[in-house]
DNA sequence: CAGTGGTCTAGACCACCAG
DNA sequence: TGGTGGTCTAGACCACTGC
């Protein structure tokens, strides 16, 4: 494990566990640089890390300061995963499997997904079962070539977990968009709606490899009244 | 200004004027060194910087590979102001100012505004007419202290110009959070709504300042067929 | 004034990628 | 094997804070 990673992890612990409460600062910069035997640039490289998340805010002339002893939930922003995100908020939850079929990408799927023209792909279908009522349907399409031994069942556990640690994909970045949509024919049939619900919160994404590759396009269609997203966001000044 | 900031700068606009074009490489790290003159980790701070933003994809053995050549709209996740965010996608708009007093912080409000308790605050109401329809209202409680020369035409035109640019306040980080909830009176008063909508899309923000002081609670209430919300999210492995 | 974080340098070794 | 980005070090000077 690299040296600065340890380091965050440290000092998050200590943070959660409020060794270091909010409104007091952490140790100086040197202070830790003698009690972790390491440089200061290693240091700020896990000071950045906590910045970045919201834990801390870095005070010039003063020192860092805890503005935050919990980790927020990322549901969009960090690329996390359904089951990722089902555990660390801890309700009950199940998945349905609704669609598992290769398809052909054609020009039309090419404008929607990404993915290579003539390429194949999986086309996934998923409800998701939260506190006793369908409130989410997942569609996904995911390049056949780089997982092709997938199956119903570990999509119907979890799909990253499955390519991250069994295949080895490195998922780097994605684009992501969130509009509100009028309900289809599939959000009537799989979802458990109200009457009086016209909307569903849809969620887009393009999801690349590190080597730039595409490797999928999801739409995620909640439920208006169970969708909820939070983010920390740091003011860009350049 | 800072020379990582310049270098960001330089190699920003030549990606944006496609001088080094999406799918190519920049130059190496070394030959960047060389240069602009600097030394390695001030390059690589430029070039974090950029990787951030979505315009490059950093590859070990290999180089940094130029990924996106527009800027991105982060309407939300970059703490932008309504009024930047017009003017990059300059869509026409214009503001109403329904409501500016200066309101006192008690236990309920301080429970909403998480502005300290028995402080004074600006209250403001404005309803945003994009392309001929009120679309947005938002509802602004600014600490009176902060900004006690406010007034109903600074709040019309830009209020984080004139917090920033006049004031020199330092905004530097926010918590926000995005649900879709049931209109109100003030929605039906205020909001050109559809017979058919039952909902709009609400964006709470608190908004601190360097030093962590709370400046602001903002709600920015979207008709739900005016919302969309893009961002660039990287993956958090640790 | 002393102490803090912000910037920058020069140099080193490593893991990874390609030919 | 040579070139790339990733990590790490030791040291320097600066701007800002608070006393």
């Amino acid at each position: 494990m690299k040296k600065y990673e340890l380091i965050f992890q440290d000092l998050e612990n200590k943070i959660l566990k409020k060794i270091y409460d909010e409104g007091e600062f952490l140790p100086s910069e040197m202070e830790l640089s003698d009690y972790y035997e390491a440089s200061r640039a290693t240091i700020r490289q896990a000071l950045n890390i906590l910045e970045s998340r919201g834990f801390i805010q870095k005070q010039k002339g003063k020192g860092s300061l805890v503005i935050s002893s919990e980790k927020l939930n990322f549901p969009i922003s960090g690329l996390t995963s359904y089951k990722e995100l089902q555990e660390s908020l801890d309700f009950e939850s199940s998945t349905t499997v609704l669609k598992f079929e290769k398809v052909k990408i054609d020009d039309e799927l090419h404008i929607l997904t990404l993915l290579p023209n003539d390429s194949y792909a999986w086309h996934i279908l998923r409800a998701r079962k939260i506190e006793g009522k369908y409130s989410v349907l997942d569609r996904d399409y995911i390049l056949y070539d780089l997982a092709p031994d997938l199956t119903e069942d570990i999509v119907k556990d979890s799909l990253y977990e499955y390519l991250e640690d069994e295949l080895g994909l490195i998922i780097s970045y994605a684009n992501k968009e969130i509009t509100i949509d009028f309900i289809n024919e599939d959000d009537r049939k799989y979802i458990d709606l109200a009457k009086i619900d016209h909307h569903v919160v849809s969620v887009k994404s393009h999801v690349y490899l590190a080597d730039t590759t595409p490797l999928q396009y999801t739409e995620s269609r909640h439920q208006v009244d169970k969708f909820r997203f939070t983010e920390f966001a740091r003011r860009q000044k350049i």
